[in-house]
DNA sequence: CTTATATTTTCGAACATTCGCATATGCGAG
DNA sequence: CTCGCATATGCGAATGTTCGAAAATATAAG
């Protein structure tokens, strides 16, 4: 029954999408509520096309979905639920990273699941 | 703050650890119990070497840990939620399945969540 | 010591991903 | 139509990953 390796395989697909940093950092940015490019790159430090190409492979693998507002391209994610899932990793990188920096954790899980966070104050316009 | 971005980059590592489909399986493979390599490489169809490399990249990833009894090399989950973590992923794939082939993923999440479910009576004691 | 078995390690080639930069597209304003 | 802004796409270079085959290590047995 190779079925189970085509699964394996999708699955696989996803989790290397979500097994880049700056993808992780976009998840979570979306997390409180969608976001045009130019806010995460704003947020995020990151260049402007680097964000749009990150973006069109989470849209590729049904991650997160576009919605145009006039000139603006504004993404959500289409499962929130996939933000709690990576959080669920944390658990995993506990151990790892208690060795160089254990309030790293517990910072990063603060963040991402109290629901009022907000980081981007930054509407550019 | 760029601590944030440091437990990104630690997460990723372990999503990218489990963005192979091999090593899913092989993840899978361990969920009822340890295994030796030659067992897995069995099961699984896949060159031994193959399987010890990937071995030891989950081990450089504190997945999976190795005991030693006599001449084989008897690895097992360190954290067994990991392996419920990586069913839970499934709820994305099923969107992505769906078109090509629905029951796979039922059939996949009854392999992966039954505990006692055994696939492999190929015992190569 | 020699042989057989179990696993790991090494190495180069094939392949895939990420990056930065330049260019293209889409859209609204004038 | 032309300009300027927001985003997307294309492309070559750098970098990382996976693969198969060969060689190395370790352990047990004779």
């Amino acid at each position: 029954m190779p079925q189970r390796q085509a699964v394996a395989k999708e699955l696989a697909e996803i989790f290397k999408a979500v097994g880049h940093a700056d993808r992780i950092r976009m998840i979570e940015e979306l997390r409180h509520g969608e976001k045009d490019v130019n806010s995460i790159a704003q947020t995020l430090q990151l260049p402007n096309p680097r964000v749009s190409q990150h973006l069109s492979l989470l849209r590729a693998l049904r991650i997160v979905e576009e919605r145009r507002e006039g000139r603006r391209h504004i993404y959500h994610l289409i499962q929130p639920e996939i933000a709690d899932w990576i959080v669920q990793g944390l658990a995993f990188v506990e151990g790892r990273m208690r060795a160089l920096n254990a309030a790293a954790i517990d910072d990063a899980r603060r963040l991402w699941t109290t629901p009022s966070d907000d980081t981007s104050p930054a509407e550019t316009k």
